[in-house]
DNA sequence: GTCTATAGGGGGATAGAC
DNA sequence: GTCTATCCCCCTATAGAC
């Protein structure tokens, strides 16, 4: 059952805590320089606890970073699966629920990029990456709108790759940006939701 | 003077080849995940030596973050500075000339990116970030373009976002992307060079 | 300037009491 | 299950010989 981060602090188990808490420093700092000492402070327990229920630093890690990396690909393939709405309503919805999904959990994204930027874990084995775009109402709606003239571009990975660079680049440069745009947090959230807006007008100006 | 990569490790000074070896293996792995040994390893010197040239680790990487630092911000501001080229020949220039030099360092993005992240440096105070665009031949030119009507929006600062996001953050995510996308390395130069080519019109489309 | 040897401390993990 | 105390390795940094 799900709950909120305020009501897991409070009364969840202490393996629970112990994730949360996990959870929240590896997103912040990754995993090198995350302690584990400042796992179990930021959970209220103590240190020896954590090794207790994940055996190691490690384990724990790879817990946290697999829930994370499925959850991220599930938030995408459930919208583009949805086979109740329009190619022009899922570029839509999805680059609003996954805007709303990454400013939840702002640290996501680099969090994710860079842990896996050496290649290193073997969880793409566990995960089946191959079709997981390919399968979707997604994808036999941007064949069906090619053949048909509608869009410029066969091969829909530079579509959906154009649309996560423009939904996800914002916020991995959100430290420069604020400093180079001397920009608050204010403003970097106005500018978000008119990204919201714009976004999938950019998209049907680059391909329709 | 300027040298190659390989000439450095073969007859460069120790400093340079400590600052040298450093380069490489910070963007590889991050500040956090570094071992100064493996910077001495590296670079074929004692470890002794680095701590006697630098200090310490910390203020060795402090010197090749700023530098990379300032190298990527010069990188974009001498293309932007041109007096004596068009706006869209600008574009055209900055996306080719920006995707050769991260194509050189494929680590540098994600390199930045993480390690400005919880933006606790004081980088930002020694450089002068503000105006760093707003100076340029190009923010004039854009200016001139939007008031005769060729541009439609009035802020450059999105068009530059955009601009970056689609160069950029296919090589953040290259490594997932190879796995998603099941691509060479072969392929995703390929891919590359298709959006050097692209992203101007694209950007062309979003704005004109 | 460059090396070997080692100090010093931080951090992950565990023993053992309760 | 949860705590305190502690082990021990690894890593940065330095002392001191050459």
């Amino acid at each position: 059952m799900a709950k909120t981060k305020d009501i897991v602090e409070l009364d969840a188990s202490t393996e629970e805590k112990i994730k949360s808490a996990a959870r929240t420093v590896f997103l912040k700092k990754g995993y090198a320089a995350t302690r584990t000492r400042e796992i179990a402070d930021e959970a209220n327990i103590n240190l020896a606890l954590l090794n207790y229920y994940f055996r190691s630093k490690e384990k724990l890690f790879e817990m946290i970073l697999h829930e994370t990396l499925i959850g991220f690909i599930e938030n995408i393939t459930s919208i583009m699966n949805d086979e109740n709405t329009s190619l022009e309503k899922k570029i839509e919805m999805f680059t609003s629920n996954y805007i709303d999904f990454i400013t939840r959990e702002p640290g996501l994204p680099i969090f994710l990029l860079s842990e896996l930027r050496d290649n290193s874990s073997a969880f793409f084995d566990k995960i089946t990456v191959k079709n997981i775009l390919l399968d979707t109402a997604f994808h036999r709606q941007y064949d069906e709108a090619y053949l048909k003239g509608k869009i410029t571009e066969a091969n829909p990975f530079h579509f959906l790759l154009n649309l996560m660079s423009l939904i996800i680049f914002p916020f991995i440069g959100k430290s420069i940006l604020q400093k180079f745009g001397e920009m608050t947090e204010t403003q970097f959230k106005t500018m978000i939701e008119e990204r919201k807006r714009m976004i999938p007008l950019w998209i049907k100006a680059m391909y329709y």
